[in-house]
DNA sequence: TTGTAGGCGTTATCAC
DNA sequence: GTGATAACGCCTACAA
């Protein structure tokens, strides 16, 4: 009924050789050590055959898998998707696969999938989740097993990783509302756990400082999650303490999102009465109303540069560790304008 | 350097026993053929040791790789994370994990994709990408290779498949619109030879029917693909055209959003002036202005379930094919009003 | 340039 | 109940 799988024996047969030669001829590393007719041959036989080398059999002997784990938070949050392309695409160029493993932030969740990936044994891990010093790290480092971060970054130079520079992005915020006007300028902190949150806190602090501006204690307000409904919760806190502030920076898209929902329900306009900028710019958050300010964070090739690093380290490049930061960028749409919003122009809607 | 990894013969010869018995003694399917002491004190000496077993051993011995692939067209398009999380974690439960790819809706893409699956010996395929008639399916069937289809249907039972009914789905859109009093009702379908964009059209013409409303076919524009842009310009048409249509059934999302644009380049409300729905609610859709009023597609149990279809076909069960549709639901946002929008009240505002 | 032989770690099939 | 043996499909010293 099914077609008997053909392996490298037939082929060889087939091509009249012995399988260590049709194996030496269809592998492009060692084909130069074989006679440029047979090396023909078998490679006739093989398409003929349809021979389809056993990635499992190669694996077990040459103790590669040709795949890589990927851990994150949770593939729907939207961030998520374009980094996860960005890794298989850059993967697939190299003939490795991603497993892709979402933890929604449970650390036993995530022992798991690293004991499933182990136990697959994947050449190497893209970890977007770990806390530093996170016994993970360690365990990774006594197998051997190279690992990248994203996101996260070990300050000692320790592990190589990719993220986006987090502080100066922010800072981008913050000099964008400044130039403005705005001088009482908010911030709704992420989680300050997060590598993320507390980095774009501490750039909310010097681009304030920076631009001679006081950052008010009491206009900083810190979420529990990076979600909708912190973002609300927050911004309902500014609106009710009411101490004049004009534009808020929030710690990603998903916080002005609760932000807009706050403002709408205090019967506030954005930008007139309140300026906000988000920071991400996820997919469709240009589809809101007003189109949404915010930071680009260049995803896809935060995930294709983390493959990267990862396959260099699994070569074997021993090279210096790299701690790379990608350039966030500036994207002006609608939910920003002038102090006071008195001339508001129309804010240009980008066509996309 | 790194700990040289523990193998099922270290762990014999700590608990004094042979590899095979070790093998059996860690296996739970043959456990009972083990004396309950020894088993125990191979346990033992596994957990000592820190043994975990090596799966590409297992595969290469077993012919399972306790892997499927997974062929979707874009994992940045918002249907599909759920989707995917869905089919990782209905697989992680049964231990196995899923190779996704990426096709783009490019056939040789699609091609290279399958053969990287085959290479490396998934025990099944999760397909969202096959046309009818793929040869794809063929050879799948040819090696007996499980396959399920998602979002399509093998209307021959030839094989299994998971879909939301689109047909009902769109019929419950233009129930709803009926109910509010429209009777020129627009529909923008999706490309007619994709499977999703064919039910949605005829489910548009027959619930028109079945209202006594007559499909006016100027009112039906065919949307090249399922994108904002074209949903824009579907729209521009729709309103050039000015045949006194007030309510617009779309394909999807997508082309709603191109449609909310359209709507607001010619300066009418929604929906006062054009009531919109849209089909699958994506993800973050309720944050739109007005949120968008859509059917919602039951993404994450598509995945689990089309994941548990193929793993009961990979266990061998072969029982009549299973045809299986999940239910859509009707949300009611502020995209859709009554006729006029005379007494347009205030859309409710779902908390989320 | 090609063939030989052994083994990667596991499990299936014997025999004891 | 347990041990011995072979084999899954491939790769790679080494020998020829």
């Amino acid at each position: 009924m099914a077609d008997p799988p053909v392996t490298l024996k037939d082929v060889a047969a087939r091509a009249r050789v012995h399988p260590a030669t049709a194996s030496r001829a269809l592998n492009p590393e060692t084909r130069l050590l074989v006679r440029e007719d047979t090396a023909q041959r078998v490679l006739e036989a093989a398409a003929e055959l349809g021979y389809r080398p056993n990635t499992v059999a190669r694996s077990l002997r040459t103790r590669r898998s040709h795949s890589v784990g990927v851990l994150i938070p949770d593939l729907n949050n939207p961030l998520f998707p374009p980094i996860v392309r960005g890794i298989e695409d850059r993967l697939a160029a190299a003939g490795y696969v991603a497993l892709i493993g979402n933890t929604d932030g449970d650390a036993e969740r995530e022992r798991m999938l690293f004991e499933q990936m182990r136990a697959r044994h994947v050449d190497g891990l893209v970890l977007a989740t770990v806390h530093l010093g996170d016994p993970l790290l360690a365990e990774s480092a006594r197998a051997d097993l190279p690992v990248v971060l994203m996101n996260r970054v070990a300050h000692d130079y320790s592990l190589p990783s990719v993220s986006v520079d987090n502080e100066r992005g922010i800072r981008m915020a913050v000099a964008h509302l400044a130039g403005l006007g705005h001088t009482r300028i908010a911030h709704i902190a992420g989680p300050q756990e997060v590598s993320t949150g507390l980095a774009r806190y501490r750039g909310f602090i010097t681009a304030m400082e920076a631009h001679r501006l006081e950052p008010d204690p009491d206009l900083i307000v810190t979420a529990k999650a990076f979600s909708i409904e912190e973002g609300r919760r927050c911004s309902q806190l500014l609106v009710k303490r009411d101490l004049g502030c004009t534009a808020v920076a929030a710690g990603n898209d998903m916080l002005a999102i609760g932000c807009y929902a706050a403002l709408d329900e205090a019967g506030l306009r954005c930008p007139d009465d309140m300026s906000v900028v988000g920071f991400n710019d996820m997919p469709f958050i240009d589809r809101l109303r007003p189109p949404l300010t915010t930071i680009r964070f260049p995803h896809y090739q935060v995930g294709t540069e983390a493959a990267q690093l990862l396959l260099e380290r699994i070569a074997g490049h021993t090279g210096p560790v790299k701690v790379l930061f990608l350039a966030p960028e500036l994207v002006i749409r609608g939910s920003t304008g002038p102090r006071g919003g008195a001339a508001a122009e129309p804010a240009a809607q980008p066509r996309q």
